[in-house]
DNA sequence: CGGTGAATGAGGTACGTTCCTCAAAAACCT
DNA sequence: AGGTTTTTGAGGAACGTACCTCATTCACCG
């Protein structure tokens, strides 16, 4: 009933305590022959270490990074928050957790950003970036050297990460469209679709799983092509406005980045605020406050201190080499609307 | 930089670590005073004790209660299920976890099967029950001796209980509500409405939610009366169906309790799958199935694997006085579709 | 002022693990 | 066989906390 100690393990495997601990940590100078016994003895009690009892005796500091893009927006100041919250909590327990914060969408400064805090080993990297070789390779790197990466909210599928810690963007991007779809009723119309950047993996799977859904089940709604907003509220604006005015019928938009305030802007000024059916992604201040007053009908979100307690938990367990709860890291595609909105966070 | 430890406060407070130890653990024999001045050294040098050094100490196998009503549904089996992945994982390393199945709507044998397992001290119980007044003094007298309670998915809040875990369940029936409306389209219409049992608290807030929201947003559709299932799926076939028959013009139905394959065999049987708007609740092998192959339109679901866990994680914070991360353990009011649908765990 | 009981201190052992040293044993090589 | 290297064993200290005992000090009382 009682978990094994590594002294049952010894007993079982008729070696010492000295060599069992040999064998647990990958210390050189035991026999083949030997480690196998251990091993076996291992698996026969069922022995799982004690982390906790092993982290106070080896009093180790993790170390981890967090490299997340220079942008305001607020979605990622959240991020930054809760980041720096489960740094402090039960999960951030003797890790000390650097967040890198690097110029968006330049691999580059990313790469030396990273190779800048490699003075010191780092044992977790959890990096959020557009899908590029120069991100590839330094996971390549990082791998190499033994420190673990998980990739945030943009997966680098190509990397050889140990997880991707998000959601799946071309099915956000079809709960999208079911929701506008929906939403907007049978009337033919037009859909525009606001995105950050077409050059970013995430933005191009949720265009995709939109136009997917459109097509297969709502073929009266025409998506438009994508408006970059590059995630900034004015820029947004003047786009999004530009398309409204030059299109008559757009019975919907789907802001798939960041800039949502640009795109509530534009709309409540074109006065087809509440008129048009809107989903954005990410809860946040502003977004709601739209749902709330209903110029945004829906938000397709990820929540920030789920994203952050998992990625961090991921790590941990890749590095104590731990089992990881694939039901409790799975992020899921939170769909929010008024009605189930959470009470917001003081 | 380095967490104080014991021994740090012991030489703040210019007492003994032996003192320190008393008041740390609520020890008698301390003046007033003397704990005083060890909880001003612990504020001042923001200490904050080792959970793992503490529970490696003390060898403390905490003993838990899960109280769960004896009712065959697939939830319940989830929820079950996680309870016990849960118990085995982590959150639940050193300690007992019971799972108390105890026969429904029978606050008598509830309270005497709770009370069978008190010959040795219980640490923390979670309790899923209907509001009566026997859970109710039950929770007093647990409270009383010390125990720390939660109670899930309906709470009881008349009961001194320390925490809440699970979601606001009017808020639940407003999104159904909300989805159902949004779903049926703009034609009037009637909503069957198909509950456990009038009597259960969560089944009254549900139905009162989606008659706030429909009367508030759309009017055009009318609710039905309660139409009671108790978690049958026979029982619940025939009432549906009997309903069905009844009625013309239904164009939806909102299931707020288990037994939701009764209501898929009265569509099937009557031929109205998919040509009605279906919403139910907790996604479960059958729910997901019926959303892929489009009977059922919406699920609203709150995760068996997050309940689990909260439930723990609350009850074990209590025991160590520690704070909880409100963010965390909010439940939510998840919204699936076949869109969102999380991939199904083996 | 001495007596008494309460408050405090000093020190030890334990929890399960890591990590170290030094000695002993075993395996291997010519 | 002897010597060398590799493998193993034995033991101890440490991590931060709990909990125990016994001795000492203190405060208060009459």
């Amino acid at each position: 009933m009682v978990r094994p100690t590594v002294i049952d393990i010894a007993r079982e495997a008729g070696v010492s305590l000295a060599t069992v601990d040999r064998v647990l940590n990958a210390r050189p100078g035991v026999r083949e022959k030997t480690v196998l016994a251990v091993n076996e003895a291992i698996t026969r009690l069922g022995y799982v270490r004690n982390v906790a009892a092993a982290n106070l005796a080896r009093q180790r500091l993790y170390r981890f990074a967090f490299v997340l893009p220079d942008v305001q927006s607020q979605f990622l100041q959240a991020l930054r928050m809760a980041i720096t919250e489960v740094a402090r909590g039960p999960i951030g327990e003797a890790s000390e957790v650097l967040i890198l914060t690097v110029p968006p969408r330049d691999p580059h400064a990313l790469v030396r950003a990273v190779e800048d805090c490699l003075d010191q080993p780092l044992d977790g990297c959890a990096i959020m970036a557009n899908e590029t070789p120069e991100v590839r390779d330094l996971v390549v790197r990082l791998k190499a050297q033994g420190t673990a990466v998980v990739t945030l909210i943009t997966d680098q599928p190509q990397a050889p990460r140990d997880h991707f810690v998000g959601i799946d963007n071309v099915a956000a991007g079809r709960t999208a469209g079911v929701l506008l779809g929906r939403f907007a009723g049978p009337a033919p119309g037009k859909v525009a679709v606001v995105v950050s950047s077409m050059l970013a993996r995430d933005m191009v799977d949720r265009r995709f799983g939109l136009d997917l859904v459109l097509a297969e089940r709502f073929p009266h709604l025409q998506s438009l092509p994508s408006l970059e907003g590059h995630d900034d509220r004015d820029l947004t604006e003047r786009v999004l406005s530009a398309c409204l005015s030059a299109q008559d019928q757009v019975v919907a938009v789907y802001t798939a980045g960041a800039g949502t305030r640009g795109v509530t802007d534009a709309l409540r000024k074109g006065g087809l605020a509440g008129r048009v059916v809107v989903v954005a992604h990410e809860l946040t201040g502003h977004t709601r406050e739209a749902l709330l007053d209903g110029t945004i009908h829906a938000v397709i979100s990820q929540d920030a201190g789920h994203l952050a307690r998992s990625a961090l938990r991921v790590l941990r367990a890749r590095i104590d080499r731990l089992a990881i709860d694939e039901g409790q890291e799975r992020i899921r595609i939170d769909i929010l609307i008024r009605e189930n909105l959470p009470p917001p966070t003081s």
